[in-house]
DNA sequence: TTGATTGCAAAGACTTTGCAACCGT
DNA sequence: ACGGTTGCAAAGTCTTTGCAATCAA
């Protein structure tokens, strides 16, 4: 594989990033960053980085491609529909869960889960 | 409420559905029945029965609005990334889950859980 | 009658594709 | 040199919006 700077330097946004990314928000990082890459290469260069296993596209909104790095542990996503802060959650047994899809005689290969309420700021001052 | 031909055919059609669908279904689904609605009408109408509590969206694709009905009970879905079969799975006990997130100060008010893999069928024959 | 609903065309947003130029190895 | 990468423009999809015409209550 290649080490281009766009390469590099959305490693590195992914890297530091608390939460999933957006194809525009990593633009933005990007430029940041001193590059100014076009769109299409940044899309390009998110498609090669999937097919290699390092980020996984999330589900957490309707109308913009969103991902984050693969290396973080198994977790999910705690969504404020308030703020928009995104947090991951790790649940701690999910062999209830598998052992339901088992039960259906399905071969589970990957699972989304997203969770959309407040958090606990935007809980609190209402 | 008005209730006008295209909002019948939807109720109708998410009635006897037995997967979430996409508009680009709905649509065909409403050419089916006799009725051919423009494009602009069924998103308009999705939007108002979602609105309206009737629908709900549903994260199975990443490219088409998806929807089900929001009669059926809480559940899930299994999709087969195969054949593109859907189905709803219902867990029988979500406490932990939600014990969890409880412990982070998170109000939950909707989650999404999709699990992808194979179903019984497309793991069997390969 | 009156406000909601509809169709059509256009606009918008996001994503993908084609192709020539470019860069790293 | 060679194959992967990039930028640009164009095309493609899905979705939304404006507006006048139509329809249901």
């Amino acid at each position: 594989m290649k080490h281009t700077p766009v390469y590099e330097g959305l490693t590195a946004i992914f890297k530091r990033a608390r939460k999933p990314q957006a194809v525009g928000e990593l633009l933005t990082a990007l430029y940041k960053s001193g590059l100014q890459p076009n769109k299409t290469t940044v899309y390009r260069q998110l498609e090669k980085m999937e097919s290699e296993g390092l980020v996984r596209r999330v589900n957490i909104s309707d109308t913009n491609a969103t991902y984050e790095a693969v290396s973080d542990a198994h977790h999910h996503h705690l969504v404020c529909e308030r703020c928009g802060e995104v947090r991951d959650i790790v649940m701690k047994d999910e062999s209830h869960l598998l052992r339901t899809i088992a039960a259906e005689g399905f071969a589970p290969k990957v699972h989304k889960l997203e969770i959309f309420g407040l958090c606990k700021e935007c809980g609190a001052d209402k």
